[in-house]
DNA sequence: GAAATATTTGCATTTTTTTGCAATATTTGT
DNA sequence: ACAAATATTGCAAAAAAATGCAAATATTTC
């Protein structure tokens, strides 16, 4: 077996785990422990991976769209929510989108006789709309942040201020009823508070998983956003403490 | 058997296999190592496959390519012009690249331990180099137009208008002595007039086809280029209306 | 068509890279 | 702090690559 084919192989598993394992590689490879430690070491050199002690982890930069769609049980999830999401599209509309599964996953959906004007920071979000035949799209310039796969930054921001947007589809990764709306990333809350300015109305697109999730930086309240869209039932249980707040749940 | 025939047939190997070990390929083919192995060395001089310990592996532009394009001759055009594209990149440096399947080649093909700065207002060629670790890419935001697969209009030439680069890797569909460089969308010509402002060198990377080719919307005079990048030898005939106009030819 | 020249090929030898092992050190969880 | 798991290091065997050389083959030239 080359080494490159190894290391190629490793750099697969890893991307669809997003964590290996040594011992379960050498056996799954056949090859000696030492083998595959020297060839994570390497890998890590080139800046492929992060070597931790037991094995290795993705960068998350290298994180390929791709492998979050076929991820089956959250897949699931994402449909219920782009079904939902549907329903607010109607032609002539600006639609603010951020980077994210789910807003990637509501734009492939969208019907093809839509004619509306998307503004993003996603750059993939704007290819995956390179085969729609009506659908505008404005893609927000500045720094590409490879790990997030979108654009961030002051340029960003100055672009925002001058938009006026129907719509903002915001991703997040935790809800929380008394601590609000919440992002690992500084920079990208910063860029998300921009996009709620300039548009009308905000949505957000969330699942079960992340909801009485808090994260390290805040966006906004809970109730400065219009609506919440979850894959869950609108009445049910876990959603209880949401109700009555003033912000629509579909 | 023919040397040109048996490198084929490795090729052809490579393309299914995606990896070949010498070895196995000499029983194979019924010739010895040796002869393989020389095989690949000069396979890999043209930009063909990638040698390594123990065999070769498929280069990964190559595999990407063949989905946009089906040319095989294109592909060896673009191979030789990336590979001399290479040279001009150094550490520390600022580079303009607008979309283009030769841009996006060399871009794929950056050494990974290469430090720069990439600006570019393809958002495919921000996201070939989402697997590179060392590249910081800035994007330029805007109307995006899916036809060519970039961002254009005013909010892309404000931003080039407060930045300079070193280089400037322009695509164009026509390059002629007297009529210039030429492409065949407006829009297009004035955001690569910008982009030349924008960047110390200009830097021209064109296969042999578009030689001596007038398009509709005229860029610049061939003069007002620094450099022109071709798979021909820059000795090669059909170059020598070029020659001696203070243009750089690789 | 034959001699001269250049290219290609296979082989033997040397050098380099890769690999697995064993001994030792470090980290981790309890 | 201790045991278990995992990592590091140095080393030697194995595999593969590079090199130089000579024979075989192809190409050019006259």
């Amino acid at each position: 077996m080359l080494k490159e084919e190894r290391q190629r192989l490793i750099l697969e598993k890893l991307n669809t785990d997003k964590k290996i394992n040594f011992v379960e590689l050498g056996s799954f490879l056949a090859v000696s422990y030492d083998s595959i430690r020297r060839d994570i070491i390497e890998l890590e050199d080139k800046g492929f991976l992060k070597k931790v002690h037991g094995g290795a982890v993705a960068n998350a930069y290298l994180s390929v769209i791709g492998n979050n769609q076929n991820g089956s049980n959250s897949s699931e999830e994402l449909t219920i929510i782009s079904k939902k999401a549907q329903k607010l599209f109607e032609n002539r509309q600006t639609i603010i989108m951020d980077g994210g599964t789910t807003n990637f996953f509501i734009a492939e959906q969208l019907s093809t006789t839509l004619e509306t004007t998307i503004i993003t920071n996603s750059p993939a979000l704007a290819m995956v709309l390179n085969e729609h035949p009506k659908i505008e799209v404005i893609l927000l310039g500045g720094s590409y942040y490879k790990r997030y796969q979108i654009t961030l930054g002051s340029e960003v921001s100055s672009q925002l201020a001058h938009i006026n947007a129907d719509y903002y589809f915001m991703g997040v990764n935790g809800v929380h009823k008394q601590k609000g709306l919440s992002i690992r990333h500084y920079e990208e809350s910063l860029i998300k508070q921009k996009m709620m300015q300039a548009a009308k109305k905000t949505v957000c697109c969330i699942i079960e998983e992340k909801i009485n999730v808090q994260e390290t930086y805040k966006v906004c309240d809970f109730q400065q956003i219009d609506m919440m869209i979850t894959n869950l039932k609108p009445t049910d249980n876990a959603l209880k403490d949401f109700q009555r707040l003033g912000v629509e749940i579909l």
